[in-house]
Parts: C-alpha cells; structure tokens; sequence
DNA sequence: AGCACGCCGACT
DNA sequence: GTCGGCGTGCTC
C-alpha cells in the first residue's frame, strides 16, 4: 500500500510513500507521517490518500514513522485545501504551510528550544525522552538533526512530538513570535487566600503597613466588581505605589502574573446577552434567519452603526445554543482589543482568538480546543478558516468588502470571504456577509437572488448620519503652485470642536502616492481611451500613462476640458498635515495614525486607546482610521483630499473611494449630535462624491455596476492577473510579452496588458503585469488556468526567461 | 525549500 | 593541477 503525503513546500504536486507493513493498521488519512525527501532532509507530511497504485516511474520510499496514532487534519480540511490550491493556483503544500500552526510542520532543520518554565522533573518522561530532556536542558536548544544523533535515528519524531506536548520543548519560531506578543501584568490574590477565613484572619490581623491594607482592600474591590486586575489599573485606581504593590508580593498575599492579553485564562464559560435589538435590528435578525431556510449565503447590509454587531451577537447565541461552532471573521486590522472585549463581555471563556500576532503555542491550543469543540466561537482574521471545527454552524464575515481580506504575497492568495462560503458549502454552514459598504461582487450576488440580502437602514440609538459638506479648494486663494491641504474652512472647524471638547479625524488616504496630473481651474485629468481609469504621470519618461493597458500618451501642455495651461501635479501626505496642523493649531494634540506609526499591533492598539481616553484631539489617518473602530466623542471628520481617492488607475476606484469616504463619515456623530464631514475636493461634481453627499450607495451601485458590465469587469467575468519578477527590466518586458503570446490564441480578447505597474520594481526586480478577464465559465477558467502553467513552462524553457519568477494571482485586487 | 551535481575562475 | 563560486534541477 501507498500513501499521497502532503509536504509543506511548493512541490508541482504531491508525492508518494509506502506504507510498511507495520504501519497498515494504524495509519489514516489525516494523520501525519515522518518522511524522507532526498538525500538526508525529513519532513512531518500529512497523509492526503491511502492507494494501492505502484508508481511506476520511480520507487517509493517507506514512510519512517507515524507522528499521530488519530488524524490531527479532517476530511473537509484536506478537500478545502485541494480546493484552495486548484482554485488559487498554488501548490497543496503551500496551503498546508499557511494552514497549520508551525508545530505541526517539523522538519530536520527545525531548531527545539527548552522551555524554562517546565523546570526540570523530567519524572513523568520515559527513557528516550530524558535522554533529550537532558540534552535540552543542557544545551537550551537542539536541532532535530542532533537529537538524531542523540537517540535511535528511526524513531526521533514521535518522541520530540511528545516533549512538545509535554510542553519541555517548543519549535523555535515560537519563541520568537511569543517574544513580541503583547505582554501585561495581573494581579492575583495568592491560592491560599482563596479560602475566606484565611482571607478574614489575615484582614483582622493586619500590623503595620496601613497603606498595603488599603491598597489590599482596593484589590479585592476591583476583583469582585471585574473579575481580573491589571497592575497599571490597580495602582492608578488606589493611587498606591509600587513599592507598597510589591510589599505585599513579598509578604506572600498577592502574585503577579505576566500574561498576553489576549488569553483568556479566566473568562467563565458563559454566555450572557443581556440586551434587546431594537425593532429594526430585531427586523434584520429575523429576515436573516428566515433567509437561512432557503440560502447559505446572507448579506446583511446595515449602514455605519446600524449596530450590525448586535444581530451577530443575537445569531452567535442561537448557534452556540444549538451546540455549534461560530467562526467570526475580519480583516486583520480591525480586529482591536475594542471588538474582543465587546464579544468577551458576552460569550467570555467560549472565545478564541486567532489571528498572525498569536505565538505559535498559543495557536496550537486554539487549534486543540476548537477540534474538542470546547471553543465556541473562533474570532479571527481569515487564517482561522484553517481550524479544525468540529461542528461549524455560522461564518460570520464582518467588513466583507475589505480588501484586505486577500491575502498578497506568500501563497496561497486566497480572499477570506470567497473561500469562507467554499468551505461552508464543505461543512453545509451558513454564511453571514456584513459591510456597510457591500463589495460590487456580493451585492450584485444578493441582487442576482444567489445570496440573501438584509437591509438595516437605521442608525442605532437615533443617531443621525452626518451632514456632509464639500469645500472646493479650488475657490481658495493660494500662492502659484501651492496645493491646498488645510482649508481655512477646516482649520476654523477643527478648532471649533477642539474648544467643545470634541474630536476629529483627519482621513488622507496615503502616506504618500504616484503623483498625477490635475488641471487647477477645472479639475480635468486625463483618461484612457480604451480603459475606463485616469492615466498617471511618469515624471522620468515624462509622459502620462495607462496601468491598466499600458497605453502611452505624450504630455499635454493645456487643459483639454478648458484650455488652461494650469496643469501641476500632485501629492502630499500624512506627515506633513501632522507638522501643518502642530504649528496652526496651538494647543491641541494630534497624532498620527499611518504604517509608519504603528508597525506593531501594539502602537496601533494604544493609540486608539489614547484617541479613547480623549489625550488626542485630533488624529490624522491613513484607512487605518476607517476601519472598524467606534468613539463616541467625533464631532467632526475631514478628507482631506477626496480627488486622490477617485483617481487611482484600478477599475475599482470609484468602488473603492465610496467605501472609504462613506466608513470614515460613520465614525462622525453619535448619541448628541450629527456630526459633520467635510470633504475637501477640486471636483465637487464627481458622481462619487454626489453619491457620499446623500450616503447613496444603491445609487453607487447601480452606477458603477453597468461600468463594470461595459468594460467587462467583475463580477461579469473572473480576472487572473500573471505577475513576473525579473532583474532585468529588458528580460521581464519581453518574457511578458512571449507569455501573452504564448496563450494569446485561445484568450486573445480577455487579455489586458501586459503593462508594467506603477510600482514597477520591488526588491531589485523588476515587475510586469498581465491580466486575463475570462467569462465566468468554469470549464474555461479550469482550462485558462492549465494554459497559465503550460505557458510557465513553456517561458521558463527557454534560456533568457529561465529566473523569471511568474505569480499567478486568481482574483486580484 | 534544501541540497547535490556541475561547469568555469583564483590559488597551492 | 585543485578548491570553490553559484547556476540548474530534483526530491516520491
């Protein structure tokens, strides 16, 4: 008998082992195996398929051992990771490699670390396991090669296998990733205090040191009325000092304990929903249940606080009542401490959480407890439709229009939506679409009657939506060549709300961006005649430029809608605003909110928190600020230039631009007021922009949906864009080019490009694109995709185009 | 992804 | 005459 083993690299396809006899018994699909590949190299591979089919052309060698007497990886997961590798044009194991927590990925390389809090009674392990203990103990870390050398070379993984769930040992990328994970320290009463007499005598014989007494009684305070106390918390509330914190450590009454933040040690198991949906909200969760019967896919399109999170919270209960698994989703950046303490405070210890900050322990006991089924509820980012659910009833896909559900650059570059409603369709789940701003593709699905569509079209609490206002920055007078960035009219603003004690966003929307050419008296910029997007400025060919077909037209000295000669081009960025803003504004703090700022989720979290606490007044974004993220103190929101946003050269700008205009005008305005927004623009009458003033986006829809149908766009075809990476600029051009023509007879009339992008180097290699739009016939895309690899082939055959390195990307974004 | 095999330049 | 540079291709 033979086995398929799935091996974590990006093997063409998947390779074979025998099964020894010995193993016949035992072994199933599922489990992991430890096999040799080449000359000395092992791996942990899962086993995908048990045959009977001798190959042929090569002879198998016999699989060294079983790692797992039961399958650690289900049948549906095997057939959602073929389905993902077919789909998204990659290899199984390259979805194994995103799939699983690297504990379960040993190989020969794998470095072992010693886990120091395991201390050193190694009386619980057996003979070979003490011998590595030893070793480890010794030597802090070994590489699995050693520990070959150090025990009999046929049966090392099974033991290492154990020692890390004995927790001895971990793999080493753990230890680097538990490193920066986001560490605070809790107070707790020690065990033997637990019991309240011994607890009382302790009180009525306290000596000296009145001030560790009161601070002691603050303690037990804050632990009835919350449950777990923080040191920062506990010292700020009974303004004790540290030393009187540690006094107490010392006498032996209270422990500090170190612990991420985001485990939920603690937590009870409980659910408490204690609140009532509004009549419309109580609407929308019935209209999505009765969609249930009949769909598994719904769209619940509520507007910005519409209070979407209540009817999901309603819908988790249901399911988790009728025992099953929910998986929410988001898009990484939203996932902030704000959202899991809010789902905390109702499903508490039934919540875990996954996302790519977690350490890799912390990951494989998520993993453990969703496969036991004592986790409820997964609230993750898209890497948590991996887990092992048992019996998963909901996904629930919050902010589905979130481009960033897709993954870019390792493979696989699947969207965490479209391959949430694949896997439901495997688990026989239902899925729940959340956006204030639907993507075009789900809602012309939901319109098309494929998926359910539930409106929710009234704020929560009464809040109105915010006037929206537009300031043409065209009618302010300004030096030659000066760009507005600030307008008197929000400057004026922004120091009103500051002295009511009010907030305001600044929204830019980059840090800084290929620049354009833009007409100062009339707004005009120049398009492509084939392609419906703006052609952007190549300052060294000096020349204006299509990304989309590649098409070239020379500079223009004057307007062609006007006639001026008043052409700049344009660019400004978050930084500077923040330098503008600190010298006009005296007094008022600003921060900054940008990749630069907060590279680590941590920086992102305090400076939300900081915004929170009110120690920011005004707080200048990129789209971090749009995302998910609810104040209650925003009065005022500026975009500061909404031309940037509709000007992109991406067939989905104007999509794009409404999401982004109409998510940061709902963080403006809550309980007591409106909330204004202001829009800063040199082209008030840009459909998108009448479409943000009356919060329109049916009217954006429709609109944008029959460009799309026009230019034959999604969701009317499939696009595949084929990157190539060279570095060499001539080589990379020509291999494009060979490569469309190459499969340019079947697919002549879906091709676009090849056209080199507006960032056309990366890392020293150069860069071109091409893009397929197929009709959305899936015997022809299945063909279309074998033709994309042939062609690899084909292009790699030949000696110049050798190193090109092609990324076939199903779906870009 | 690794790693061996292989074909051309600077050394004992 | 050999040691070693990394470019190429294979691993069940």
């Amino acid at each position: 008998m033979f086995a398929e083993v799935i091996i974590p690299l990006a093997l063409p396809r998947n390779y074979t082992w025998k099964i020894p006899d010995k193993m016949l018994d035992s072994l199933q699909v599922g489990c992991r195996v430890e096999v040799n590949l080449g000359k000395n190299k092992r791996y942990a591979g899962v086993i995908k398929r048990i045959h009977s089919d001798e190959p042929s052309s090569f002879e198998a060698k016999e699989i060294i051992n079983l790692l797992d007497p039961e399958p650690v990886i289900q049948r549906y997961q095997l057939q959602f990771w073929e389905w993902m590798a077919e789909y998204y044009m990659c290899s199984e194991g390259e979805v194994m490699a995103a799939a699983l927590p690297s504990h379960f990925k040993l190989s020969s390389e794998t470095i072992l670390i010693y886990n120091e809090e395991f201390g050193d009674d190694f009386s619980a392990l057996d003979n070979e396991e003490y011998l590595v203990a030893e070793a480890l103990l010794l030597k802090h870390e070994l590489k699995l090669s050693e520990v070959q050398q150090i025990l009999d070379v046929t049966h090392v993984y099974p033991i290492v296998n154990r020692l890390i769930g004995k927790k001895l040992c971990f793999v080493w990328e753990s230890l680097k990733q538990t490193f920066n994970s986001k560490k605070e320290s809790f107070v707790l009463l020690e065990h033997e205090f637990d019991n309240e007499d011994r607890l009382s005598e302790l009180l009525n014989n306290w000596g000296r040191a009145p001030k560790q007494m009161e601070l002691l009684l603050a303690y037990l305070h804050l632990m009835k009325t919350q449950g777990e106390v923080t040191k920062t918390e506990l010292l700020k509330k009974s303004s004790a000092s540290d030393a009187q914190l540690k006094g107490l450590v010392e006498k032996g009454v209270l422990r500090i304990e170190k612990r991420s933040v985001d485990r939920l040690h603690f937590a009870p198991k409980d659910i408490f929903v204690d609140f009532d949906l509004t009549a419309s909200q109580q609407e929308a969760f019935q209209k999505v249940q009765l969609c249930f019967d009949s769909r598994k896919v719904c769209l619940l399109h509520g507007i910005t606080s519409s209070g979407k999170t209540h009817v999901y919270i309603k819908l988790i209960e249901q399911f988790i009542r009728k025992g099953q698994q929910v998986l929410y989703m988001l898009p990484e950046i939203t996932l902030t401490s704000q959202i899991i303490r809010r789902l905390q405070k109702h499903f508490g210890g039934y919540i875990g959480i996954y996302h790519s900050k977690f350490s890799q322990n912390e990951r494989v006991e998520i993993w453990n407890k969703v496969k036991s089924g004592e986790l409820k509820i997964v609230l993750g980012a898209r890497s948590s439709l991996f887990l092992p659910y048992h019996d998963l009833g909901l996904i629930i896909c919050d902010e589905e229009h979130d481009s960033s559900y897709k993954q870019q650059d390792p493979a696989p570059r699947y969207h965490g939506r479209d391959a949430a409603i694949f896997m439901a369709s495997l688990l026989q789940s239902k899925v729940l679409l959340g956006s204030a701003t639907p993507s075009l593709e789900t809602y012309y699905n939901a319109k098309q009657d494929k998926y359910g569509l539930v409106t929710l079209s009234e704020r929560f609490g009464d809040v109105k939506l915010p006037a929206m206002e537009i300031v043409d920055t065209r009618t302010i007078a300004k030096k030659p060549g000066e760009k507005i960035m600030l307008s008197p009219q929000l400057l004026d603003e922004i120091k009103a709300t500051a002295a009511k004690g009010k907030q305001t966003i600044l929204f830019q929307n980059r840090r800084g961006y290929a620049p354009y050419q833009v007409c100062t008296v009339c707004g005009w910029i120049a398009e492509c005649r084939n392609c419906d997007v703006s052609l952007t400025y190549h300052k060294f060919s000096n020349k204006l430029k299509c990304h989309y077909c590649g098409s070239i037209y020379p500079i223009t000295a004057t307007c062609q809608a006007c006639g001026s000669d008043k052409l700049v081009q344009r660019s400004f960025g978050t930084e500077k605003i923040e330098e503008v803003l600190t010298t006009e504004l005296e007094g008022v703090k600003i921060g900054r909110m940008d990749i630069d700022t907060v590279r680590n989720k941590n920086a992102h979290d305090i400076l939300i928190q900081q915004f929170e606490q009110k120690k920011i007044d005004v707080l200048v974004g990129t789209q971090m600020v749009v995302k998910g993220l609810d104040f209650d103190n925003v009065d005022l929101v500026g975009i500061l230039d909404a031309d940037a946003l509709v000007h992109f050269a991406d067939f989905r700008v104007n999509e794009r631009a409404f999401q982004l205009m109409e998510q940061v005008s709902g963080r403006a305005g809550r309980r007591d007021s409106a909330g204004r927004v202001l829009i800063q623009t040199i082209n008030p009458k840009h459909p998108v922009l009448l479409h943000v003033l009356q919060h329109d986006y049916v009217g954006m829809y429709n609109e944008e949906i029959e460009k799309r149908r026009q230019f034959f766009y999604p969701p009317f075809s499939r696009i595949i864009q084929v990157q190539f990476r060279h570095k060499e600029r001539d080589v990379v051009t020509d291999a494009a080019h060979v490569f469309a023509r190459s499969i340019e007879v079947p697919y002549g009339k879906y091709l676009v490009g090849p056209a080199e992008p507006v960032v056309n180097r990366v890392r020293n290699m150069f860069l071109m694109e091409l893009l397929i739009k197929l009709p959305r016939d899936s015997q022809l895309i299945a063909r279309c995709k074998r033709d994309i690899l042939n062609g690899c082939n084909q292009l790699h055959s030949e000696a110049r185009f050798k190193k090109v390195v092609i990324v076939p990307d199903v779906d870009a974004i």
